[in-house]
RNA sequence: GGGCUGUUAGCUCAGUUGGCUAGAGCACCUCGCUUACACCGAGGGGGUCGUGGGUUCGAGUCCCUCACAGCCCA
């Protein structure tokens, strides 16, 4: 058969990802190759599911690592021919989404508030489907190798059918409720979050210490705050039992300032006491009594419910002082605070007290203070009516514990049941495996989840409600204690719904009807359609709750959603995918989704499927950091887009770069530099520090060679100050790191393209080679690419990524270029053999590196595969039209001896040592020297074939004789000497005494560590026999070395 | 406040049951445009492994102290 080479294109010098990236992302795409068939199979399965990107922003470096590593697992499971389907998606990250869009509102000049509900949600569907898009042109650009075709949505149809049935399901199984507690109130975004939506942060603020009169008369309290402006909410003094005052004190009634409020002093074990030595920060600035404020703050809120003390509600929603919300006793003086914002109540209120004699002292303080996630704003513990899942019920939380492999966890609770043969008990798996611990951690402080969220984007809550007179609850609730729900058979539930009645005060109940979705509905006993029912609720005075779930609660569903349950039937293209997928492989992501996702996705997957894991391994990846080791942020501007990456070193050089950077230690900083819009130059760019104390790149920057040109960074566009224009672009991004894959892609280009020069078209080798009877540079590369193999096959199954790429480097480009490629320059041409054992070799190249760099090594894949031109025995490489889908290549272990390797190595260092001769002495490249050696060393010259002659310039090998050449350099190989001759016509006696000279100092070192150690009697009694063998032995060697190097010096003199 | 991690060459990082002379890439120095590659090749210099202690025949590796940096959770 003979070849069509000249069918492609010529290769150009240098490998330019723009020229070919574009084109074979279109061959995959085309191919279908990465749609998952979940048709049942022999073929064991591999599965992903990509951590769904919020729609927010574009994605950068920090996504572009956490898909680079899932695409590196799929692609090499897939070429092991397992089946494989990675999941893409995107989040609809309700607050955040909302936030963004709100601020593209308020820059139009209108808001939220003015365009109503359904053209506020409208707009933010615009929004998700640009980023969406952009999201998913990113991740093709990195080469992800998703099923694009069954891209999800977390709100799209199939999602929101999930989280409908989910809701229905826990709603009527008792582990959702609704209650009045005090959430973490974010006033700016106006909505509910969840414990970990909270950040704490450091606050300089102030303690105040306010005096409050007893009501008798008889002097005043001095209660300390950090929040005087709460007091007006005020229903309490507390002060320790243990604290000497307060026999006399406790029962005793304060009149509260500025409310005239009559408020108790009450005995509660909270109450720090008093105490100026204490190391306690807390002891130190207390003074003894703390004024309760149940409805504002989370420990008041305990005490009220300990000693039965009123909930007073003093603010808003909106964070401003308020009578509208639960204050009734407002008196005159109090008027004027009303609707004062936080800050601005607190100011006048501290002044309010000064000016009546009550500010007894006021001294600074440091304490940590709530602030939202999202809007930075400081948090306000605030009352009112939220959802919630009970996750601390045994079916939750006990779940999610047993499901850890007991050899990485802790052990757990005691009131946690022991785990079993239930599916998936025991079966979760973290790496790194200090991560078990946070998860587990996480479960044992765990509170109940509030998933109500007062935001228009997301799923709505599916419960209608309506209050009614506790004489017509559906269910006697007189006697029932306040907040209690009771599940109600109603004829709501004969139509399949669900219904729960709570007494929410002495006087009325709440009844929640929960309707599942439509599908659900279909395959109830009595069918009603969801229309109907929900005309029939709203018929009878109920309304639907406008409250949206928390984001995280669909999330949690993401390995179920987007297989298709509840109803895959109902979506043929998901039929099969939850039986084949799920449990997927392994979760990769990064430290802080252990809590907010990791854990929730184990609670409901395996309570909705029976016990089953939505992942068995989860790993947790590195951190990119910038080059001052600060977190990349968007609001820093430090964030890189991985489409500047692309754009400066291709997407194969990022993608090797960052799998490199990936080790177990975790954070990885990564210096960025710009580049100049002007002249393509990159850079270091100026930086300055900013309000919060970060260094960044100063918004505006010059370029470096043309002082006249400016333009804008990324840091700029974040402040919302600057924006680009055609004078003051917005400046790239780069980074030199990468410059590592960019040289690495380009010298596989290289290598491929010298084979393609040296493999004649015509030739074919026709029966399978036996690699043992090739010359030894054949063997050993054959040998080197089995144990490469083996010790990537080991890299990718312990998630040891960096260990991945540092193979396939030393072995390509060490092994494969350095070495193999410059034996065979000299025979390879007239060597059919030869040639099949190279096109062999980079045929190997290309698939073992296609899962980290699969741009490049498909775009080689036709010329390489064009040029083989035979086969080896024992290495299975099948042939394939697309690299993406071909094996993963198999060799017969027998080919790699160990002997084969030992012998190179030792080789290879004769070679080392020759070079630096020829270098110490400036002998030109090609001036081949003549080497004088023992008949040991001459038989490593024979029996490897030739290597060393030609990686060292050998021209001719003779014997040791008594008669010294003239003009030789002596040298200390395996305890004896070696001379070379014809370097030069005189040798610089005086550097070969030099380097001979530290060679006996190294040796002499060496020898006294060796001695040192075997003549210390512990050593030899206690190590391993084989280990103080290998000693005496190395230092045999040594004084074999040093013995020669110093029989030379003398008789160089 | 609790937990975790890091501190190894000028820089960015490896070094997985304690054991050969502590490695790589970049940067640096010398030489070389040798028809695959200057995004290259050959050679070279550079480290008392953060501090102080301990365990051990032996510690970059295990234990404790401290310092600094960072992350997660309250």
């Amino acid at each position: 058969m003979t070849k069509k080479r000249d069918s492609l294109p010529e290769l150009p010098t240098k490998y330019n990802p723009a020229d070919t990236e574009v084109e074979v992302g279109q061959i995959w795409t085309e191919s279908g190759i990465f749609h998952a068939d979940p048709k049942p199979s022999e073929s064991p399965s591999y599965s992903i599911i990509i951590p769904p990107p919020n729609v927010t922003a574009p994605l950068h470096l920090g996504h572009a690592l956490n898909n680079t590593l899932q695409d590196l697992l799929i692609r090499f499971h897939r070429m092991r021919g397992e089946s494989t389907l990675w999941m893409p998606g995107t989040d609809h990250a309700g607050i955040a989404t909302q936030t963004v869009v709100e601020k593209r509102l308020i820059g139009e000049g209108t808001s939220r508030l003015e365009i109503g509900r359904d053209a506020f949600v409208e707009k933010t569907q615009k929004w998700k489907d640009e980023y969406e898009q952009i999201i998913i042109n990113q991740l093709l650009a990195m080469g992800a190798s998703c099923d694009f075709d069954r891209t999800r949505f977390t709100m799209d149809e199939m999602c929101a059918i999930a989280v409908r049935h989910a809701f229905f399901i826990l709603f009527q199984d008792g582990l959702i409720y609704r209650g009045k507690r005090l959430v973490n109130w974010d006033p700016v975004t106006r909505t509910a979050l969840a414990d970990d939506e909270v950040e704490m942060e450091e606050v300089h603020g102030h303690m105040w210490y306010l005096k409050y009169p007893l009501a008798d008369g008889t002097g005043d309290v001095v209660v300390a705050t950090t929040r005087p402006e709460t007091m007006l909410g005020d229903t309490a003094v507390a002060i320790n039992p243990n604290d000497p005052r307060a026999e006399s004190l406790v029962g005793k009634t304060v009149r509260l300032p500025i409310v005239e409020r009559l408020i108790p002093i009450v005995a509660d074990d909270h109450v720090v006491i008093e105490d100026p030595e204490s190391d306690d920060p807390k002891a130190r600035y207390a003074s003894g009594f703390l004024k309760v404020t149940p409805a504002h703050d989370t420990n008041d809120w305990e005490i009220g419910l300990r000693h039965d003390l009123p909930v007073i509600n003093i603010l808003g929603p909106d964070g401003t002082i308020s009578d509208q919300h639960g204050w009734e006793d407002i008196s005159a003086t109090a008027e004027q605070f009303v609707g004062l914002t936080r800050e601005d109540a607190r100011t006048a209120i501290v002044e309010w007290f000064e000016q009546h004699d009550l500010l007894d002292e006021v001294r600074p303080y440091s304490h940590s203070v709530g602030h939202s996630y999202r809007s930075h704003a400081p948090i306000e513990p605030w009352l009112s009516d939220q959802w919630y899942v009970n996750v601390t019920d045994d079916r939750l939380r006990g779940s999610a514990l047993r499901a850890q492999n007991s050899e990485q966890s802790p052990p757990m609770p005691e009131e946690i049941p022991v785990r079993t043969d239930t599916p998936g008990d025991g079966e979760l798996n973290f790496y790194p495996e200090r991560y078990a611990r946070t998860y587990h951690a996480w479960h044992e402080g765990i509170r109940d989840w509030c998933i109500s969220r007062q935001l228009w984007w997301g799923h709505q809550i599916p419960v209608w409600i309506r209050v009614s007179p506790i004489t017509q609850s559906p269910v006697p609730m007189d006697k029932a204690a306040i907040d209690t729900a009771i599940k109600v058979n109603s004829d709501w539930v004969s139509q399949g719904a669900a219904h729960v009645v709570r007494k929410i005060n002495p006087e009325e109940v709440e009844e929640a009807v929960c309707v599942p979705p439509e599908s659900t509905l279909q395959r109830f006993a009595d069918k009603t359609d969801e229309e109907s029912l929900i005309d029939s609720l709203e018929s009878e005075g109920f309304t639907r709750d406008p409250d949206v779930l928390d984001t995280w609660f669909s999330s949690a569903l993401w390995p179920l959603s987007t297989m298709g349950w509840p109803w895959p039937e109902d979506f043929p293209e998901t039929v099969g995918l939850l039986e084949k997928y799920n449990p997927t492989s392994v979760l990769s992501t990064a430290r802080e989704i252990i809590t907010l996702w990791v854990s929730r996705m184990v609670m409901f997957n395996r309570y909705f499927l029976g016990g089953k894991l939505p992942f068995k391994d989860v790993f947790i990846h590195a951190m990119v950091q910038d080059g001052q080791g600060q977190k990349m942020s968007k609001s820093l501007g430090n964030g890189v887009d991985p489409r500047d990456i692309i754009y400066s070193h291709g997407a194969d050089a990022m993608r090797f770069t960052l799998v490199q950077m990936t080790t177990d230690t975790q954070d990885v900083r990564m210096p960025v530099d710009m580049l100049c819009p002007h002249t393509g130059e990159a850079f270091t760019p100026s930086f300055i520090t900013s309000p919060s104390g970060h260094i960044v790149a100063a918004p505006e920057q010059t370029s470096p060679s043309d002082a006249s040109k400016k333009m804008i960074s990324a840091y700029g566009v974040a402040l919302g100050t600057h924006f680009p224009t055609d004078e003051m672009p917005l400046a790239r991004n780069s980074s030199a790191k990468f410059d590592l894959g960019r040289n690495f892609a380009n010298k596989v280009w290289n290598a491929t393209r010298f084979a393609l020069n040296r493999v004649e078209e015509d030739v074919q080798v026709h029966s399978p080679i036996d690699i043992t009877s090739r010359p030894f540079s054949d063997r050993w590369i054959i040998s080197q690419l089995s144990q490469t193999i083996t010790k990537l096959e080991q890299s990718i199954s312990t998630y040891q990524f960096n260990m991945y790429a540092d193979t396939l480097y030393d072995f390509i480009w060490h092994d494969v270029c350095d070495r193999y490629l410059e034996i065979v320059k000299p025979t390879i041409d007239n060597d059919p053999e030869q040639q099949a054992v190279l096109t062999a070799v980079l045929d190997s190249v290309l698939r073992i590196m296609h899962p980290v760099c699969p741009f490049i090594t498909e775009a080689l894949w036709p010329y390489v595969a064009q040029a083989r031109c035979g086969e080896i025995a024992g290495v299975q490489l099948g042939k394939s039209e697309i690299l993406a889908g071909a094996n993963w290549p198999i060799t017969d272990l027998a080919i790699g001896t160990e002997e084969t390797l030992q012998m190179f190595d030792r080789a290879t260092s004769l070679v080392t040592l020759i070079r630096s001769v020829r270098a110490e002495q400036n002998v030109k490249p090609k001036q081949l020297i003549t080497l004088h050696a023992s008949d040991a060393i001459r038989y490593l010259l024979s029996t490897t074939d030739g290597l060393v002659e030609v990686l060292a310039g050998v021209g001719e090998v003779l014997p040791l004789t008594h008669d010294r050449p003239k003009i030789a350099s002596p040298l200390t190989f395996e305890g004896s000497e070696v001379l070379i001759s014809g370097l030069l016509d005189t040798v610089d006696v005086e550097a070969q005494q030099n380097r001979l000279t530290k060679l006996v100092e190294e040796k002499t070192r060496q020898i006294d560590g060796f001695e040192n150690r075997l003549s210390n009697p512990g050593y030899v009694q206690n190590a391993k026999s084989e280990l103080v063998e290998e000693t005496r032995a190395l230092l045999g060697k040594a004084k074999a070395d040093l013995a020669a190097a110093q029989d030379s010096l003398t008789k160089l003199k």
